[in-house]
DNA sequence: ATGAAAGCGCTAACAC
DNA sequence: GTGTTAGCGCTTTCAT
């Protein structure tokens, strides 16, 4: 079963190649009469004719793909936004290629290369530690990308994040309010700025209320579990117990909540907890959780319109698009 | 800055681009003396070159692409096989584009169409219920595609799926070693035969101990939470209540645990539990949950090597691959 | 050992 | 209103 081609069709329609390519593509309709341009659908409906995208992306230079570079697409954050991005391009006739960094810059890297080899139109990042000189390379080049989520120091690119300091504050406030002397904080180890933003709005909180920094908890990005267990063992064994934990992200809230069903620490009695991100896997614990609930549909969709509107160069500005985060309280804050 | 192609590669080395492709593409080195190839490799070096894969495409009728669509990209078990399947095609040069048809035929045959247009070289499908007209004409037009997971009446196609079945029987035995004497069947109903073979798994079980069947809880695929509920409430109202459950899907246990811990029912006290698949929510669960662990790694994998066999025609009958899942017993059953 | 050239399927400028 | 044709960047056959 040999493949139709735009040829067939032209010769069943007793057309040239020509008159095909512009008929099935819609073009503005003064060419081409009315009667051809139906013999000529008929007959690419009859012979179930399928453009190849290939030819088409050699002749136009554009492949209507799109590359999305994530940290881990098992990650619920990511494969939520891959989700919708993915659903949000083919309405569009966009295609959506995937990659998973693992937090290595390397990787990143090579993916970045393979994508662009592959003719990515443009590209959606999350960037990793030590990946600067990706982006400078990208810089060089002119490629259309944007960083999403993530923010790197120095490096300066449209993009689409939240506002995760002010949201950090906001949620640091609620935890004192609700009457919380020592609040801990549970956060990550890095350098990369959309994190140490959340802990600035959480110091910022602090000494707005006049409290002391208790020693937060710093976790090393691939040895969560292990960390968060130990630090909170230690100040779980003072005599001056944290009375609250906001934890910086899905992932560390996973681990701190794991070790406190396992010590049998009341929440939220002993501690008030409030942690970044939703989780399906919060349902399974017995009390709700308070979480910051990032808006996953708008980062998606915003992220599109933007490496779209690179890409077309309706866009010469570097643009920042922050968008809201949201606190849902539950039990887990009283 | 302008596109480096081959012809520049060849100007600046000082041969036709013939050589060029020769060079790069490590051909059976008797052609081309040594120094030339140097003299390309330099240039290709010092132009940065990189081939459009494109026109390679264009040329070869290969597009190196392969296509995965799944029920829904942020379920974890998807979401993890992609990632591996993502690794594992990079390695060999190959990119993976991913769909998510959201259980519905209409938009699973919409993504087939959508991926063979974008010149997938072949496809690795979990069917949905009704998509079976999709099959049949892939087959029709011998399109290589493989079924991964799951499993259509009437369609055989080459596939790589689970002992469902089998490990069914042999977790409700399990329960009903442990004392278990009213076992409780929670699944979906569905069409889906990879999801009944899980249901006749139990029953077989039953039958062989002499116990009689309970009303099972069936839950319609997107209705899951209150149908559960429902269901729960139903059974555990009675005065014959269940002494063990068996969840046939991770999505289904996720509520079901939910109900049990609103309830204050014990684990394993009241109930025992085994649940399909395993899932980092249940960390969060005050107790660890038996399941079942589906050999993921070794699905993707097996998945790759398979279709690529049926697009390099190095298979013509059709395979159906049986990977064994495993039973992971922790505290829900004793 | 190397080059010339055809052609993959399509778009779009130009010709009639 | 429709056809002719160049050419996108590459692979590969055939010639030399």
């Amino acid at each position: 079963m040999k493949k139709v081609s735009i040829k067939d069709v032209a010769n069943l329609a007793n057309v040239s190649i020509a008159s095909v390519s512009y008929v099935l593509n819609k073009m503005p309709n003064n060419r081409i009469s009315e009667t051809t341009a139906n013999r000529i659908k008929e007959a690419a409906e009859k012979l179930n004719y399928r453009p190849n995208k290939i030819a088409k992306s050699l002749k136009t230079n554009k492949s209507k793909i799109l590359g999305f570079i994530v940290a881990d697409i098992a990650n619920p954050f990511f494969g939520q936004i891959a989700k919708i991005l993915e659903e949000e391009a083919l309405k569009i006739g966009y295609t959506i290629i995937v990659g998973s960094s693992g937090e290595n810059s390397e990787k990143f890297d090579k993916l970045i290369n393979f994508f662009i080899d592959q003719q990515v139109d443009g590209l959606i990042l999350a960037p990793v530690e030590n990946s600067e000189n990706s982006f400078i390379k990208l810089d060089k080049e002119k490629f259309p990308y944007i960083i999403l989520d993530r923010n790197l120091n120095g490096i300066n690119s449209s993009g689409i994040r939240i506002n995760n300091k002010e949201i950090s504050y906001q949620a640091t406030n609620t935890l004192i309010e609700k009457g919380s002397k020592f609040p801990l904080l549970v956060s990550y180890e890095t350098t990369l700025v959309n994190l140490l933003d959340r802990d600035f709005g959480f110091y910022e909180a602090l000494k707005e209320n006049n409290l002391s920094e208790t020693e937060a908890i710093k976790v090393k990005i691939n040895n969560i579990q292990k960390d968060i267990f130990n630090g909170l063992d230690k100040h779980f064994k003072k005599t001056k117990k944290p009375d609250a934990i906001y934890f910086t992200s899905n992932k560390l809230a996973f681990s701190g909540l794991r070790y406190l069903l396992k010590n049998n620490i009341n929440i939220p009695e002993d501690v008030q907890i409030i942690a970044f991100d939703e989780s399906d896997a919060y349902e399974l614990f017995p009390v709700d959780i308070s979480y910051i609930k990032q808006p996953l549909d708008d980062i998606a969709k915003n992220a599109l319109e933007m490496i779209l509107k690179i890409i077309n160069k309706q866009n010469t500005i570097i643009e920042n698009k922050k968008l809201c985060a949201k606190l849902i309280l539950r039990e887990s804050t009283n």
